[in-house]
RNA sequence: GCCCUGAUCGUCUAAUCGGUUAGGACGCCACUCUUUCAAGGUGGAGACGCGGGAUCGUAACCCGCUCAGGGUACCA
């Protein structure tokens, strides 16, 4: 078979790096979508070459506007910028696979010519090269017509040299005109000047349809790196992470106040890790270390927990005045904070809470005895403390301990409690569970003396007393 | 069924050319912190899927098996 040659123009971008971020904005934006981004970007970013955002929306079924809106809302919010794409546009544009019908009726026209496709039941068909035959397929349950073709070695940076076999032809144009996936990707790809594809796994079926189509198109395919795909947690189940799952929302990280760098931390480190031990990085160390070569080949398990610790490290981090804005966010969506909250006292709160709390979600149940008289009492410590019998007297004791202290800072405090054990002939740990209990309900929280200074002697005094009325209902 | 990919502690992973008491992190447990505590500190348990080979020797190389993941659409 003689094959004929035709023309392509490439756009030439010198010999710089030219990643893309393709998806399809049908759906929720999926954490392994965003893995995607992240890498693209990361290796971009490394580079010094440019990220071009390219929205494959052939399917106008399943597309929606709200879809893309929260994926580009989503993409800002992890601080991945792209360099070509809407909004913002780019010397290959458009990039919105449903506005690039032109192009696709070009690069079409070009494979018509050439002999690589035709019409059947109405759609167009991908020609693939050899001896046709038709055989009982098992799957499809249906004798199809195969192609003895030549495989083809797709060169994957992460996986070395996949080799893989085409027989079928395949759809490149729907009966209802619109191109398919497969078409426009490889399309867009050479009209844009793509260098480099990191994708997920999923798609190294996919490539060598790709190849082909390069092939077809006289044009070289760009370097491949498919990525492992991100796992359930083993106690979710089993295979790929779906939307379905806990933490595999990007929209659910931002309405959980987790931060944007510890999500992008997180993710990062499913499926690749910097060569030093060193596991809790910011946005400028991640692009510093990454490279596609030390991607994992492995698929990785979503872990809840680790994504909770990291975003803990990057919240211990945060300078006072970052802490603030989210912290305030969470505490003002529970009602415990307004625009009237003293400033001051919020900031001290906040820098005792820093240290100790994990989440900004758990903010609110763990600091709202600060800002209201009314917070949960935790039964079981309640029970575990009250049920002594010289509960009664020791605070009792500290009440008047408390109130006769010439200051209320934590040093004077500790002193106080201590004098007032040592008279007493006990330990200051008989005093410190109870009045942790007495102002908060809970067993745990904050150190302890700084958290008493902090609510001010009148709060403390004064829960005490009500604590102490409820134990003597009698009197 | 067929095709592709993969396989180190429960989980994420590290280990330049094959020679390590197989390292770190999360989680777990214990101890500890001027005797609160969910933080901090210290320590502990915990892995090379199985079977063959090649090699003086391997978790690292080859083969088989098993298990896992993906694909097999006029979805992307």
């Amino acid at each position: 078979m003689i094959r004929r040659t035709f023309h392509i123009t490439v756009p030439r971008f010198m010999s710089q790096v030219r990643v893309r971020f393709a998806p399809s904005p049908t759906g929720s934006t999926h954490i392994g979508t965003a893995r995607t981004a992240l890498f693209n970007w990361l290796y971009a970013r490394k580079t010094g070459g440019k990220l071009v955002l390219r929205i494959e929306d052939t399917d106008k079924e399943r597309n929606t506007d709200a879809a893309l809106e929260e994926l580009l809302n989503g993409l800002k919010w992890l601080g991945i910028n792209w360099d070509e794409g809407p909004e913002i546009g780019g010397e290959v544009g458009p990039y919105f696979q449903s506005q690039r019908g032109d192009i696709y009726k070009e690069y079409l026209q070009k494979l018509l010519d050439a002999g690589r496709a035709y019409e059947k039941d109405g759609a167009i068909f991908f020609k693939l090269e050899g001896e046709r035959y038709t055989e009982y397929d098992d799957y499809h349950k249906a004798e199809v017509e195969k192609v003895r073709t030549q495989p083809v070695v797709i060169e994957d940076v992460i996986r070395g040299n996949v080799t893989r076999r085409e027989e079928r032809d395949f759809v490149i144009v729907r009966s209802n005109g619109d191109p398919s996936f497969h078409f426009v990707n490889v399309v867009d790809d050479i009209a844009m000047g793509i260098t480099h594809v990191l994708r997920g796994e999923d798609h190294l079926p996919n490539t060598s349809k790709h190849v082909e189509l390069f092939n077809a198109f006289g044009v070289k395919p760009p370097v491949y790196a498919h990525m492992p795909m991100i796992l359930k947690d083993p106690s979710q189940g089993k295979g790929k992470m779906s939307k379905r799952d806990r933490g595999a929302l990007i929209e659910e990280y931002q309405q959980r106040d987790f931060l944007p760098e510890a999500v992008v931390n997180f993710i990062a480190l499913l499926g690749w890790s910097p060569k030093d031990d060193q596991e809790v990085l910011t946005i400028d160390e991640l692009i510093e270390r990454f490279d596609i070569k030390d991607l994992q080949k492995a698929g990785a398990r979503f872990d809840e927990k680790k994504m909770s610790h990291i975003n803990f490290e990057h919240m211990k981090r945060l300078p006072i005045e970052r802490y603030l804005p989210p912290a305030v966010s969470a505490l003002s969506k529970a009602g415990l904070v307004d625009d009237s909250t003293d400033q001051a006292y919020l900031k001290q709160v906040l820098e005792l809470c820093q240290q100790k709390i994990n989440s900004f979600e758990d903010l609110p149940a763990f600091s709202a005895y600060f800002f209201s008289d009314t917070y949960a009492v935790d039964e079981k410590v309640e029970k575990k403390l009250l049920k002594r019998a010289d509960a009664a007297d020791r605070i009792q004791e500290v009440i008047p301990a408390l109130e006769s202290l010439d200051a209320f800072d934590a040093v004077t405090l500790e002193r106080g409690i201590q004098e007032l054990a040592d008279s007493k002939e006990l330990k200051i740990f008989a005093y410190f569970p109870l009045l942790r209990f007495a102002v908060s309900g809970v067993g745990g929280g904050p150190d302890l003396l700084p958290m008493l200074e902090t609510l001010g002697r009148d709060t403390v005094v004064a829960r005490l007393k009500k604590l102490q009325a409820s134990l003597s209902p009698s009197a």
